[in-house]
DNA sequence: GTCTATATGTTGATAGAC
DNA sequence: GTCTATCAACATATAGAC
């Protein structure tokens, strides 16, 4: 008898663990409207249940938009850091980290301007993120990026092949170049006239022409 | 009679015209908490008034927020557009951007996230965006600094100075690498193990080394 | 596990004295 | 213009039936 299932929400699986479904639904709305923002009856009412469901699963509103944030912080960053800290050559690092950015960034539009949002508004939410982040990868995430990359900067301009530049500078700029877009999206598409046509186009184009940008700076 | 002042609020002006007063108090909750995280009460407290007397003045939570954002967004697009859109070198530009843009930002940490909090959230922001931007200059913004741009852009390109790149992408990445840092600030600082004093630090440098990393990107 | 109904707490907004 | 006191609305959280 478990296993009858009468069917409550009109769109969602028919079975599907419930848990999740709230937990994607919560996603969806935290991510849109900020954590104070959102409303319990407005994530129940995404996942198809009912408000009292979300409080048997997860205790309280805190908690809630405690677990979309280390999820959607957990989506961000790592992509960054892994490639960073590979042994990649530094130009392909700087191409792969635009391709994989802007692919990324491309299909979950509220990300950047979400954890900006909670950082900026929520500072007690750093210690979230880097549970989430070092969740991933056990060690200490900062010497493993910096130094990986300041060993091989280095060398790059001790051989002359490419100017000298702190790994931290090296980090931001690659950084910025490629979230900042989607953070601003809604800024940019109106400042320069552009529909959400026009900013994938825009966006194709910076796939092709970054990583070449970024290098060129990087000339001795 | 009307001259006579009872210094009601602890810390603040003796006189001074409330109205402003409640205006700074706003601009600096909101800013810190976002718009849907702010509290009445805390603006009020903030502004050493009761809670009543913001409802004098402004009407509604609604249209006070109204009034900071667009002050806030009149701060942070018009000086960029304004350089932009003139008619110095390119270089200049490029110089001229860097040094008001990093010197600004350093004074007002919490207003590029406040931005890209508020268009993330509350799409409706969008048109008091633009208000507030061409508020500040009657014309058309968007083709004035885009023309300007491709003009200057198109000729350097003939005259081989410079590769070719769109005014768009040229503009984008030169906002990326001046406001990213700022607005991800929480992160950057944990994720580089920098406190306050490190970022400064580390904004310093950037003020020498970005208007010549950004031009040598366009070296033909 | 999931629902309906309700309690509890916050918050924006108003009334009215001074 | 500024205050105190209070209202009305909403949002989170809980109780309890099924």
């Amino acid at each position: 008898m478990k296993e009858l299932r009468k069917p409550k929400a009109p769109a969602a699986e028919p079975d599907g663990q419930t848990e999740q479904r709230i937990l994607d639904a919560a996603h969806a709305v935290f991510l849109r409207r900020g954590t104070a923002g959102a409303r319990m009856q407005d994530i129940a009412a995404e996942a198809g249940v009912n408000q009292a469901l979300l409080h048997y699963y997860f205790r309280s509103k805190a908690r809630l938009s405690e677990a979309v944030f280390r999820h959607a912080a957990a989506q961000l960053l790592p992509t960054v850091i892994h490639v960073m800290a590979s042994d990649e050559e530094l130009e392909q690092k700087v191409a792969h980290v635009v391709t994989l950015e802007l692919d990324h960034l491309s299909r979950t539009p509220y990300l950047p301007g979400y954890i900006i949002s909670e950082l900026t508004h929520h500072p007690e939410r750093l210690r979230q993120l880097l549970s989430a982040v070092t969740g991933m990868t056990p060690e200490d995430i900062r010497p493993r990026v910096i130094t990986t990359l300041r060993r091989q900067l280095s060398a790059a301009a001790r051989a002359g092949t490419m100017r000298p530049i702190e790994p931290e500078q090296f980090m931001v700029n690659l950084m910025s170049l490629c979230i900042f877009p989607f953070a601003a999206r809604p800024m940019l598409e109106a400042l320069l006239g552009m529909n959400d046509r026009g900013f994938e186009q825009f966006i194709d184009r910076r796939r092709k022409e970054l990583a070449p940008f970024f290098l060129r700076a990087l000339r001795p």
